[in-house]
Parts: structure tokens; C-alpha cells; sequence
DNA sequence: AGAATTGATGTAATATTATTACATATCATT
DNA sequence: AATGATATGTAATAATATTACATCAATTCT
């Protein structure tokens, strides 16, 4: 009831995580994204955000939730959930089906330092295609995308269909985690 | 401990659920289908598919469950989860991922009398393409999907990705369902 | 400033989907 | 009939997600 105390999102005072200077920068970024489109960040979002970015893997809600947990805050699933619902509305974020799980967004990803320069949630349909490795859990968003995107659309323009959202779940083993088909690394022995 | 006793798949007696010829016909295809990789073709297992071809959108697992009890038996979630893995390893069905629901592979679907002519469990790897209907819930396998997947594949080999499984699913609103941007028909008044 | 409105959060309970673990039964062969 | 593999029955529980309602904070209007 008084670390509560309502400081704007930039404020590095509402940060309990030890997100890495680099995350706060994303999540400025963010705000700056989600401000331009009539949303508020606040620090719960942030925070979801904030652990959505750090882990190197899809995390699931009731991961989010333990996490959450751990800085005097007593959260229970709809707080996750909300969070989760605001940053997927705002193209922030997407869920992994196949995993019940989220991942950021890559235009968070690549580092520029704060540019306003698109929209991702009025004017781009909600899409988005991923590789799942089954070996290590990672998830690469395919910036590939146009092209699949093309494909789809002229499918579904052949059937009149009004396509609102897409996505493409590719699963099975990344570059890294491949065995050794020429001299990598090779952590799994045999994928199924 | 009676009823029970083992009738060969084809056989009408273990059909408690008035599957209409046409789906003992679709059955029956399956059966050879599985039969042909080595797999049998249970009562249960018919039972839970010819409820997915049944209905007219997708099922969801505690749906079937649900159905099944009607027939005297009354079996608890790992029966029907069973009978889905066998289903869907086979090729018999898919997972709707967004759905949490099951759909009959489009090649059950098309009333061939039964030929044994492909393996879609060996050689093609595990990948559907859905069109979702945000109105009338139906959904649609594109046939159309040798270009999807061509895509995907030389995305994958660029990256060095083993591609083990793929799924597709656009969501929004089909061609029925649209509101009369030509005179159709137009059931949904305003889908989001 | 005060009232009204909207948006965000807290909280408890519950719904939905899926799995684990272990016992039993059935099938295909020897 | 004995065996080993496959399939099913059963109870309990795990994991994911939503509903309903109360409260609190921010914004707007007068």
C-alpha cells in the first residue's frame, strides 16, 4: 500500500525485477507504441512484459504468475491474464497455441532505441509464424513473413474468406540443436 | 462385462450411435487406412471418430467424452485423449490448436468407396491448413496446401530447421457468413 | 473542487482442458 | 495355457483459463 505509489511507466522506481537496461529500453519502446495507440501501460503490463522479454523461451501464464509473486504483490490468474490479453491487443506479444505459452513480439526485439514508425495493431492483420524447436523450447518468429502472408491471403481471397488472424507453427529442430549433420553441436539424440 | 465382447470393426453392431452409411463408409476407409500402417482400429477409437465426422465444426475432447456416455459405457478423459492421440497419429484427424478441438482430415471426407492409395502417416509429415469461422464456427482444410507448405519448406531449409510438423490457422469470417457484401446471404450481423 | 464515467485491479470461486499412475483386460504368438 | 505387447478402466490431480463481483484509480465534465 505504498511502494504502490503510481510513477509514470519510464520511471525505473516500479521496476522489483532487475530487468537489464536493455529490457527497459524495450519496454520504453513498448509504452511509447501502446501511448500511440490510446493504451496505458501500467506497471502490472509492464511487468508481464517485462518477464516476457527476459526469458529466452515461451512462458506460460501460471509461470508469469509465480514470478509475479516473488515482489510482495499477490496476483491471482485474471491479473495475469489481462495483462496478457492488453499486450496481445497491442501487438506486443503472441501466444504460442501449440504451447499455451507467450512470446515477445520481434519488433521489440531488435533494438532500436525508440522510433514511433508503425502500427502494429490498426493497420497490419494480427499474424504471425514461428519455428518451435521441440530440443531446446525456442521460438523464432519468421520475419520471412510477407511471403506466407501472400500466400494465405491469395488463398483466401479464392474463397472469400475475410481473414482477421493467422498463424503458422512450424515444429521441430532448430540449426542448433540439429545432430550433427555437419560437425555442430548437437544436444538432442533423436528427435520422435 | 457383457456387450463387450469384441466385434470386428466393420461389423454394424458395435455402432450404438446411428452413424449414417455414409460415415460407416468413411469408417470403414479409416480402418483400412490404419490397418494398412498397423494399427487396429477399436471400437472406441471408431467410436470417437465417427463422432469428429459427424459433426458439422470442430469437437472438443470433453465434447466426445460427453457423447460417448450416452452408450452405457461411461469413460473418464484418458479413454477419449487416447483414442485422439491414436486418431491423430494415423492422420485421421487434426487438433485445432486455437480451438482446443478436433476435425476429420479432409481426406476421410471426400466419399472415395476405399481406396488404399496413400500413407499419410509415413511419408508426408504431420501438417494441416485450416480456414476458421469466427461466425458459424466451421472450418475449412485448404486443399490448396502444397504452396503454403512449399514456402514454409525453403523458409526452413534457409535456417538450417528441421521441419517435423507445420499447422496453419487463419481465423475470421467465410464466405457464408459474410454480411451481404453481394447479395449472399449474411447469418452474422457484425463478427468483432 | 466534486460528481460522474470509464478503465484497471483485487479476489474468490469455478470451468475447461489434459495428464499421471496404476490396475485390469484383451490380442497375437508361442 | 503362458507370454508379451497393446489397449482400456479408474481415480486422482495438474495445468490452463474464465466468470462474477467488489474496489480502486484516472479522466472528464460541470
Amino acid at each position: 500500500m505504498n511502494m504502490q505509489t503510481r510513477t509514470p511507466p519510464s520511471s525505473p522506481a516500479d521496476n522489483g525485477y532487475g530487468f537489464s537496461d536493455r529490457i527497459q529500453r524495450q519496454l520504453e519502446h513498448a509504452a511509447h507504441l501502446c501511448a500511440g495507440q490510446g493504451g496505458r501501460m501500467t506497471p502490472q503490463r509492464r511487468d508481464v512484459l517485462g518477464l516476457i522479454l527476459t526469458a529466452t523461451t515461451p512462458v506460460g501464464a501460471y509461470d508469469l504468475l509465480e514470478q509475479l509473486k516473488t515482489s510482495g504483490r499477490k496476483p491471482a490468474p485474471p491479473t495475469v491474464y489481462r495483462a496478457l490479453d492488453f499486450l496481445l491487443e497491442h501487438g506486443l506479444i503472441h501466444r504460442i497455441e501449440r504451447l499455451s505459452a507467450f512470446v515477445p513480439c520481434t519488433h521489440l526485439q531488435q533494438d532500436h532505441p525508440h522510433d514511433h514508425s508503425h502500427g502494429p495493431a490498426e493497420n497490419c492483420l494480427h499474424s504471425a509464424q514461428f519455428l518451435i524447436c521441440r530440443s531446446c523450447g525456442g521460438v523464432t518468429e519468421i520475419a520471412d513473413a510477407p511471403r506466407v502472408l501472400d500466400v494465405l491471403k491469395s488463398i483466401c481471397g479464392k474463397k472469400n474468406f475475410t481473414m482477421q488472424s493467422a498463424s503458422v507453427e512450424v515444429e521441430g529442430v532448430c540449426e542448433d540443436c540439429a545432430p550433427a549433420s555437419r560437425g555442430q553441436k548437437g544436444p538432442a539424440p533423436a528427435p520422435n
